[in-house]
DNA sequence: GCCGTATAAAACCTTTAAGTTAAATAACTG
DNA sequence: CAGTTATTTAACTTAAAGGTTTTATACGGC
C-alpha cells in the first residue's frame, strides 16, 4: 500500500465535515443536497469535500437522473486498520491501558507489575 | 472524544514524514537529530513535524542535557481504532473482502474460495 | 423548447501547512 | 568563559486547503 494512498485517506479523515458525511453514508446512499443539509456551508463546498472523499476511495458516486448519489466504500478504512495494527502493542502497554494488556497476554497471577518509568 | 482531537490525530498521520517518525520511534526513544537523518529536510522542519505529533499526543518529549528525546505515545491511535470500529462491518461486507467476512462469521466448512471477478 | 431542480466548474479569497535560512537558546567541554 | 553540539524560534516563501459567489451543465416535467 503506497504512502500516498495513506496520505489521501488520512487527510480525508482529518476533517469533521467529511467524517460526518461518512457517518451519514453509513446509514445509506443519499444525494449531495441531503448530505449538505446539516452543514452551514454552500453546496460547492460539499461537492469539494466529496471529491476529497472520492479521491481517497471512501465513497462511490452513482448517476441517477439529475442526482449523483453517494455511497460509502469502507475498504480504505481497512487499510487504516491494518496500518494501526503495527502499533497495537504500544497502546495496549501504555500506562492507562495496562489492565487490558494484562488480560490479553494472560500471564499467571504473580508476574510483577513492573513498567518502564 | 472531541472532534478536534480526531482532527489533530488524523492530520498528524496524514504526512509520510510523520508516519516514518512514528515508525522509527516504535523502535525506541531517540533524539531529534537522529530522527531527522533519514530525511532530506532541515532540522527546523523536523522540529515542526514533532510539534504536530506532540499536539496530537502521539509523542512525548523528554529533556536530557542538550537533547530533547522523543518517545512514542500510541494512546491516540487507540482512539482512531475505536473510531474505525464503527465502520468495520462496512469493510467486512464489501465486495472484494467478502471472503474474509465469510471466514470471520464462521460459515460452514465448504464455502468455496470464490471471489468477485 | 423552456423552466425548475441538482450538481459541478471557475474564479477568487483567506488561512494554514510545510518547507527554507539565519539567529537564538541551552547545555556540555575544555 | 569560549567553543561546540543540539534544538528551537523567527521571519519568510510557496503551495494547498477550505470556503465563498457566480456561471455552467444535465436532467425531468410541462
Amino acid at each position: 500500500m503506497s504512502s500516498d494512498r495513506l496520505d489521501n485517506i488520512f487527510s480525508a479523515l482529518a476533517d469533521p465535515t467529511r467524517r460526518a458525511i461518512l457517518a451519514r453514508l453509513a446509514l445509506g446512499t443519499t444525494t449531495v443536497t441531503e448530505l449538505a443539509e446539516p452543514f452551514r456551508m454552500s453546496g460547492p463546498a460539499v461537492t469539494k469535500h466529496l471529491k476529497v472523499l472520492e479521491r481517497a476511495g471512501l465513497i462511490i458516486r452513482g448517476r441517477e437522473a439529475q442526482w449523483r448519489p453517494c455511497s460509502l466504500d469502507a475498504a480504505p478504512l481497512k487499510e487504516v486498520r491494518d496500518w494501526l495494527e503495527h502499533y497495537r502493542r504500544f497502546w495496549e502497554t501504555s500506562f492507562d491501558r495496562l489492565d487490558e494488556y494484562l488480560q490479553e497476554v494472560q500471564t499467571n497471577g504473580d508476574h510483577d507489575g513492573q513498567d518502564k518509568n
